[in-house]
DNA sequence: CTGTTAGCGCTTTCAA
DNA sequence: TTGAAAGCGCTAACAG
């Protein structure tokens, strides 16, 4: 024996004693599988009441081999992105009578796979947002943790449901509308070198020009956050650009208040697009162009496909979900361009 | 006996039969308590690797008495505000080998209790977040739930540490801060009525109007969102003041864009003020004047206060933040005020 | 030093 | 219809 003061709830075994019944039966009461007299019934939901009675819910998950629980693994809870993204998974997990649990590998890829393990312990299952985690390293906890939900995270050997965003497809177009605004010479501000969503625009930018054949694609180093992007500012000007193509809205804010600073106007002087479409976006000055991705939708779809493995069912299709062109007032055609202008 | 497939995680059982030894060795070795001959301890560890075997954490939390998490209920996930607190929480009980599991009560004050006893039952103490839960609710949760932290729930009659922003004097300040400019007549665009920090806000209001006399504040339905602070833009101009003080930063945000669009110029025409100082706050044009409120610290500091709670110590003191004024360019002298101008 | 044993609180066969 | 008993996997007295 361990036990702390026993000023704690009651247990089943005290609930049947008061109630003249046995352990069984208060199991079967508070499971609704009980069959027998109406009055026992009763009696053993009133004892309970007064008794405070609740299941002890560790005990129940002991006995039952599920804890009702999955995990959120995520590189940054402070990320507006997977803000969403818990958000909606958490409010669609407790319809269901689940709960979720965070983890926060906060960037640190390799021991990653450590924390997903442990977090898996705790659970029935894992949602896994691991943009920058290895191959090796994912496909061997993909091997031993399933349930498992990927995230952003696409991996044609693992078989276990994805959802991700295209980000390729989000900048080619983005790129496109800067192409048919008559934008010849455009910088791409990167992300971080590692990410795979990094790696997703830069290739989707590649095929881009490689098909267009008439544009100046250059990349700089831009950052994640806003503060990234306001030290850009003189760096983009200094390229000649005429249209920018932040790495996300954050880098855009950024960089339309470092342009601002330097007394470059927006578009008039250059364009300048954002990606994800958070919610500021259109409350910037001018109203930011940008490519909305679905996160909430993405965490909603994240249990649907998570709740399908939970009951042994075959979880709907993977998706790609293609973010969409917001057409605002940061983009505009080029003054003079170098290129030929559509008009 | 009702196991699912037995392709499961080794058992410390297994384990033990496989080193030939008792599970208590296993155990012991596994929780560092192993005293005996490290021949003994090598074999156990190796023949563990071998099994793959990790410790069931449900086994141990019942044997423990002890989870290891803690729940965080609070009433929108999506707010960034919580998200804030969530992010700073989870990393710094991370550090101390806790979890943190996530609870939405969706703004529904109703089930809230019901929701905090569900959450309780699987964590070993939870941090609440309840500002219009009912004090007589209140009450009884703080009853039987604790070891239990309050967030901005300042509760006299409750013995659990609690954390809070002074939101009475963050406007308090904002407001002294509009006075000295010259403004004389104001007005505060209200959030949800129900709400405590509405609450305080008025009645911080209230004691500044009282206090220096010669000030005409006037109160308007505000909202707590974005949009909200767009549909407010004519009833605000209509009142004819010279300046305004939104609920928070999102419906100033919001406020700036409709008047924008009115064609009234901020802060020439108006001044606005917001609230919280979220992170975009200094982007928006013109940079908008705050009151920041350190949503990180409290979160960290709400963990201290767990911490020392899990561990049977002495709580630190309950904290009140005070938000403090960012001064930016929403605000600036009227143009020609109702009352004297300074200067 | 190490193993035996009881127990954490609940669920679920199995038998009556 | 109800109860006895075993078991979920682990920990911790207590012996030896």
């Amino acid at each position: 024996m361990h036990m702390g003061r026993r000023s704690s709830a009651a247990t089943i075994t005290e609930v049947a004693r008061a109630a003249e019944v046995s352990a069984a039966t208060v199991s079967r009461v508070f499971n609704n599988r009980f069959v027998g007299d109406p009055t026992v019934a009763e009696r053993v939901r009133r004892v309970a009441g007064e008794l405070a009675y609740t299941p002890n819910h560790t005990a129940r998950s002991l006995a039952l081999g599920k804890t009702r629980a999955v995990a959120l693994v995520v590189p940054d809870l402070a990320n507006p992105a997977f803000q969403a993204i818990l958000s909606s998974l958490s409010k669609a997990a407790s319809r269901d009578g689940y709960r979720v649990l965070v983890a926060d590998s906060e960037e640190s890829a390799v021991d990653e796979p450590l924390l997903v393990d442990e977090v898996r312990r705790r659970c029935d299952a894992v949602v896994l947002c691991a943009p920058r985690m290895p191959d090796a390293d994912l496909l061997s906890v993909a091997a031993r943790l399933e349930p498992l939900v990927l995230i952003n995270r696409p991996s044609p050997r693992i078989d276990a449901p994805s959802l991700s965003i295209d980000y390729g497809s989000g900048i080619r177009d983005l790129a496109q509308h800067l192409y048919e605004l008559g934008h010849r010479h455009i910088v791409f501000l990167e992300g971080p070198p590692g990410s795979l969503s990094n790696r997703q625009r830069l290739d989707g930018l590649a095929a881009f020009a490689h098909q267009v054949g008439d544009v100046r694609l250059e990349r700089r180093p831009g950052g994640v956050s806003t503060e990234d992007g306001v030290a850009t500012a003189e760096r983009v000007m200094a390229t000649g650009a005429t249209a920018v193509l932040a790495f996300n809205d954050l880098v855009a804010i950024g960089l339309l208040d470092g342009l601002h600073r330097l007394g470059a106007r927006v578009p008039q002087d250059i364009s300048v697009s954002g990606f994800d479409d958070i919610p500021f976006a259109k409350y910037t000055t001018p109203p930011l162009t940008t490519a909305s991705v679905p996160n909430t939708e993405l965490g909603t779809q994240a249990w649907h496909r998570m709740r399908a493995l939970l009951r042994g069912e075959e979880p709907d299709h993977n998706l790609v979900f293609e973010p969409r062109v917001e057409l605002r007032d940061s983009t505009a055609p080029p003054a003079r361009g170098r290129g030929r202008i559509t008009d």
